[in-house]
DNA sequence: GCCAGGATCGTCT
DNA sequence: GACGATCCTGGCG
């Protein structure tokens, strides 16, 4: 496993999304492996960007490998990683990890002693991982943070797509990535097999 | 186990 | 002044 480039950021969302599945994501000291993702286009109307730039989202439409950090519901941060080329304001949401390292950390962070309550979801892994806003628009290729794959024993697990969570606006798309199986993400989702994704 | 409701605040209308 | 790309708790069975 070796430190993801500018170039891996740079393909289409939807490629970045999927690929990012088994890849190791580190903040600091704590570091866990992509289990679930989800895909925002700018011509999606259920991604900040649709609207146009704005101050709270124009990390979107700067370079790819950036992380786009915002508050949800007044309450938690929610991490994404900048993709295609510069101006074209899409991102991958991190939607649940697999913990790997740092896991005591995150269990004091959290609160919580179950590891799959640590990173089960977008909300519980800025908490436990120790993202906040003022890492929004931080270079994901550099410190703290450290994203590395493709994961050695990955290749052969599926992957599977189904509808994103949690918004009204497009929910339809097809467009949330899982690692079959993992019992680390936020929701079980329907089976739909990952070649059907456009 | 499942579901309803509340917390909480930056951003945009 | 309304609305979330969410999470946790409590009530019920």
């Amino acid at each position: 496993m070796s430190a993801l480039d500018r170039t891996f950021f740079e393909r289409s969302v939807q490629e970045v999304a999927r690929d990012l599945i088994g890849c190791e994501l580190a903040v600091g000291e704590t570091a866990g492996v992509i289990v679930e993702t989800e895909a925002y286009e700018a011509t999606d109307p259920a991604c900040h960007a649709y609207i146009g730039k704005t101050a709270r989202n124009e990390i979107l439409f700067g370079p790819p490998g950036r992380a786009y950090v915002y508050l949800s519901y007044g309450i938690h941060s929610l991490l994404n990683a900048v993709a295609e080329r510069e101006g074209s304001a899409a991102a991958v949401l991190i939607r649940a990890l697999e913990p790997t390292e740092g896991i005591e950390l995150m269990r004091a962070r959290r609160g919580r002693e179950p590891i799959e309550d640590l990173c089960s979801g977008p909300g519980k892994l800025t908490e436990a991982l120790g993202v906040s806003l003022p890492l929004n628009g931080a270079d994901l290729l550099a410190s703290p943070f450290e994203v590395s794959g493709p994961n050695p024993g990955w290749d052969g697990r599926e992957i599977v797509t189904a509808p994103r969570i949690g918004i009204t606006k497009a929910a339809e798309l097809p467009w949330r990535y899982c690692a079959s199986g993992s019992h680390y993400v936020s929701r079980p989702w329907p089976a739909v097999p990952t070649e059907d994704a456009t």
